[in-house]
DNA sequence: CATGAATGAGATTTCATTCAT
DNA sequence: TATGAATGAAATCTCATTCAT
């Protein structure tokens, strides 16, 4: 099903334009996720992409353009994909809510993308263009969606009246805490993480939280 | 006019001799903090101590143990500080969370502090021993601190049952974006943020999520 | 529909083939004429002459020969073209010399072969193959024609006695200079630079200058 | 009477801060005269100074920049000197000339400065500041101290009224030459060449082509 | 103690050359 | 014959580290 027939003998030398691009930005992102920009060596890039340092700049002017490559390219993509989920979404605010993290639980907390928002923190200050890129694409539509949906929750009478920008930081940094966790502290930390659980939770108690009604709707009102 | 000669009056060069290693702590923690560890030259942090390169050698051995020895030497102080100040803190569970939300928010989000996360968050995977040092010193104690109360307001039913841990984490999430937020996107936005403002929204909600009664105490019970 | 079907009719498609390498030393003249030979990339070669970079090794086995196949293939037809010239030229001394540089105001001057003494100049130090060439078949066959003619004009009486050799200097180097200028500094001068005029005051000046009688024939002898 | 005292050990390590720009600079003159910039490598211009590549990153920011430096500063210290020498120069105009032909023949031929024309002429494509550079501290002061000179002697009726400008050009052409010759095919050719010879047959040849008179003052007028 | 010129290893970048297509 | 993706050696450039002063 390749393009070029698997022999069994390893080629030195491969003619792939199409695909190259996208392995390298591919290794790219591994390297940065791990290192940071200025702590990844191109050697190292070209090696996990299997080329030789020369064949990086066929493709990328230098190792600056191949960073803003490889957050976009990560990106845009998924953001795609986003969209169209959450467009075809119920009407209701909390339902919205919730299926924008299942969404995140189900397919961005284990993917590789998971390591662009440690990339993003950690380089935003040496790549304005790319820190106001990820605010426009990423940052402000999730905030957007979610402090819309609060806001309508409110408008309904389903959500107590809370300030929905606020509220939409909130319901934003376990995601951010779920992800970085995993990239950064975690693997040193003995204790086990569960980032779906942390979201279950995290809901739990931000729908309890901007309840208008008091919450167990099982529970009786107490006789006077 | 001997070097070192000891009155009582402090001299303003001898005290510089004294005070240069925590001059060169202070200015490396800014450019880390902006540049990363790899990111960050030694001209830099020479410059913007107001010493030469070779002098950062007198008292730090490589760049490596300079880093090291900033996050542990900027916290180190301050744990002293939370420590007491948490220590000498009411028996009551939610008034123990909101007295570290409350130090947190006026003692931390501003300080030049509050650029460690960041740097950890970057540097973990390459400083395991750092890693290791901030989650044991900080995260763990946090965690311990806030999952403690929380488990304790549950055995006096003052919170509805859940996993103390997991709360802990939703806790900590947005003290967590709201200090990377300032350091990495927050610059790049065009609206302002407000840190004290989100960790109020943010109490607000999580102790009416955790309520085991009814919320609004001052509403009336419904009539039969 | 065959690819070499030999016809009498030219095909564009073959002839380009015919031509290719032709195409290739023209381009090549100018890139290195430009920037020079360590200056010239084969990509900028490749580009000018219409074909990929692959294509130059199919004629020619690397940079070095390409450079000397430049120089040699660019010159070598233009030497019998002179050559041609001067034989067919009077048996005046001073009108052979002034067919010579007719000859070079006319056809040399604005000729893309002049930019090859610029070439020679900057490239004798690393080309000495290139430098033996150009002397023997330019430099020695026109220094040896001026020096002849001046030889033979002392003989004849004509030029009162100077060193031919010298003369021979003499004569080309506002020849050099023309050609030098106009590829070098002339471009960044504000002044227009006029080669033929220059050759023409120049050649008034030497003719005069190695007349054996008092110059202006057509002045009267003053009465006494 | 070295700074630092001669010993028979060669020293790895030395501070020289006031010398050093200096070396590299000389080095790097005869390096780029030898290869032109790009056939140049920081490598030899280094080892020829005597220091390591990065220690020429201490005094230029590229390689570029030190190409400019060499020009500007091998040539401004001798500027001075042209101008002095011909600031104190008597007003007879040939005599003016003469001056400046003997001050090239004596201190330019052999120096080592006399390789900047052919630097000059090989880069100037390549560096359009130094073109201009060298157009306007050099050329044009030459230019103009001979077109002056020629315009005077017009004037003052020593000279035939010819363009001045041309004339300048015609008498430096042959300096032009001698130098380009020393360094680029002089060294290849079997004959000798003698540069002061050249000038002094010029400058003969020259003023009697320019002269008023019928040259030979010594020769009776014909009678009639 | 402090300096900062110098180093040299290692990073980024360029480009002549190769070779599968 | 022609292509142009890929190579890899060598170039430029950076910077942590050293050390004479």
């Amino acid at each position: 099903m390749g393009t070029t027939e698997t022999t069994g003998v390893e080629r030195r030398w491969s003619r792939r334009k199409e695909a190259r691009p996208a392995e390298i930005v591919a290794a790219a992102l591994e390297c940065f996720a791990e290192r940071g920009f200025a702590g990844t060596t191109l050697d190292t890039v070209a090696a996990r992409a299997g080329v030789t340092k020369g064949t990086l700049y066929l493709y990328f002017p230098n190792k600056e353009e191949l960073f803003k490559a490889v957050v976009r390219e990560s990106l845009l993509p998924h953001l795609e994909g986003v969209l169209g989920e959450l467009s075809a979404v119920p009407d209701d605010p909390a339902e919205r809510i919730r299926r924008l993290f299942g969404f995140f639980a189900d397919r961005m907390l284990d993917s590789p993308l998971s390591v662009i928002p440690k990339l993003i923190v950690a380089e935003a200050g040496n790549f304005p263009e790319i820190a106001r890129f990820y605010l426009a694409e990423v940052v402000s539509r999730g905030r957007g969606f979610l402090a819309g949906a609060i806001r309508q929750g409110i408008e309904r009478g389903q959500f107590r009246p809370i300030d929905p920008e606020q509220a939409a930081y909130v319901l934003l940094s376990p995601m951010l805490l779920a992800v970085l966790w995993q990239r950064s502290l975690g693997p040193f930390d003995d204790r086990p993480f569960d980032g779906k659980a942390l979201i279950r939770t995290h809901l739990d108690v931000f729908f309890r939280g901007i309840a208008l009604e008091p919450q167990p709707p099982d529970r009786e009102p107490r006789p006077s």
